[in-house]
DNA sequence: GCCTTTATTATACATGCGTATAATAGTTTT
DNA sequence: AAAACTATTATACGCATGTATAATAAAGGC
């Protein structure tokens, strides 16, 4: 384990090759992580190549250009954020009233509530907006989302004997979760994470009622 | 209307002094707009004091900094949105009911809908996470919007006969209107505004279900 | 063990950035 | 009308950026 280095060889470790798909991957993570802390801004082919531990040289041989990376780290987020919803709603057990109310918890588990995630997504928004790349990657990953939470709301109405919209009952809640979450990692003190969730609850059980009753 | 120039001087009208007060406004102006339609990466010094047809050294001369400038945008852009929930919720007339039927409307009035709308809030959230001082404007702001949201819910309690959590419902429908707002700003094709009015007088209509019957 | 391949680095280049300073010109005062 | 004031511009400086190119070193084939 001890480095064997020359006198004159002592800027870090020598170079180490590595195969293109881990290496693309380190430097999609060291891009979300400096959205993520420091904003787009900071986020320069120097500064994601220093946090990936290569020469600013190297991005340019795997992702061509700066933007290509960029790219690719907003399809990385939304991709996993995307797969985690899918385990909770299609690939999880129980009735749909339990997956619902596991979901309603994601976005304010640690990983997605750290003071840092809001800096990639706002990044990412903000490219949603300038780049029509990054706009036709949110409209499907976005659309998927919401067609995943209108089926398992279909399916609580089967189950439950509900009559409901199903379609804008998903983006009903869908738009209350993400309003909930941005407006507590822009200022976390505001209210507890519990209350948050707390809300996402009784907005279903209003839909119950509502769909039950009147519906 | 003929512009008498001499020979040399072809490089548009000449110098024009404005009040401070004026000339300020104009800078602001011109950053939120270029926050807005290209984000803020391209909200350059040059770039904003260009769009509003002056040097850009006299940027320094009136707010000594870039960051002073964004910040100030920052600063108009909350206080104008502020405003206009204050004059519905609180200057306004009509019950309660009807003064939160027009709240829900005012985000997807055209110049909040606005597709450039998003931009110079996506660049206002970024600097909420990387500038205590714009975050204490947010809270601020952001504070006070729920206040009048649920002072509005308190007197709706109190016309009606309901019993609800007033601090808590308020910060169901910020979220709800902000999260909707925001998807529709991301992607305007995924549902007409309508449908998110109509889903917040929907969620109205359930909290008084929810807040007579069972409440 | 040499030789090809290519991942990786070091370096260079043009450009645009924010800031600073001095010159200029419009406005007001006297 | 002259002078003082200051808003505005023109220009420059140092620095960081994204991209490009050539040199270098690690890995695999023979």
């Amino acid at each position: 384990m001890v480095e064997e280095q020359s006198l004159e060889d002592d800027g870090g470790p020598p170079r180490r090759r590595l195969d293109a798909k881990r290496r693309r991957a380190e430097l999609v993570r060291a891009t979300i992580e400096i959205l993520a802390e420091a904003g787009p801004r900071e986020a320069t082919v120097r500064a994601i190549c220093a946090r990936a531990g290569v020469s600013h040289g190297l991005l340019r041989h795997y992702f061509g250009n700066h933007k290509t990376l960029v790219v690719s780290a907003c399809h990385r987020l939304a991709s996993d954020y995307d797969a985690e919803i899918s385990e909770i709603l299609d690939q999880g057990q129980g009735p749909a009233r339990a997956r619902l109310r596991r979901l309603f918890r994601l976005p304010f588990t640690p990983q997605w509530i750290d003071d840092r995630a809001l800096g990639a997504w706002v990044s990412y928004w903000s490219l949603v907006r300038s780049d029509e790349e990054v706009a036709a990657i949110h409209r499907d990953y976005y659309g998927r989302q919401r067609l995943r939470i209108a089926g398992t709301l279909r399916r609580l109405a089967k189950e439950e004997g509900l009559s409901l919209d199903a379609g804008a009952e998903a983006l009903a809640i869908t738009a209350l979760m993400d309003g909930l979450w941005l407006e507590h990692c822009l200022d976390s003190s505001g209210f507890a994470p519990e209350a948050a969730i707390a809300l996402c609850e009784a907005w279903l059980e209003r839909l119950t009622l509502a769909a039950s009753g009147g519906g």
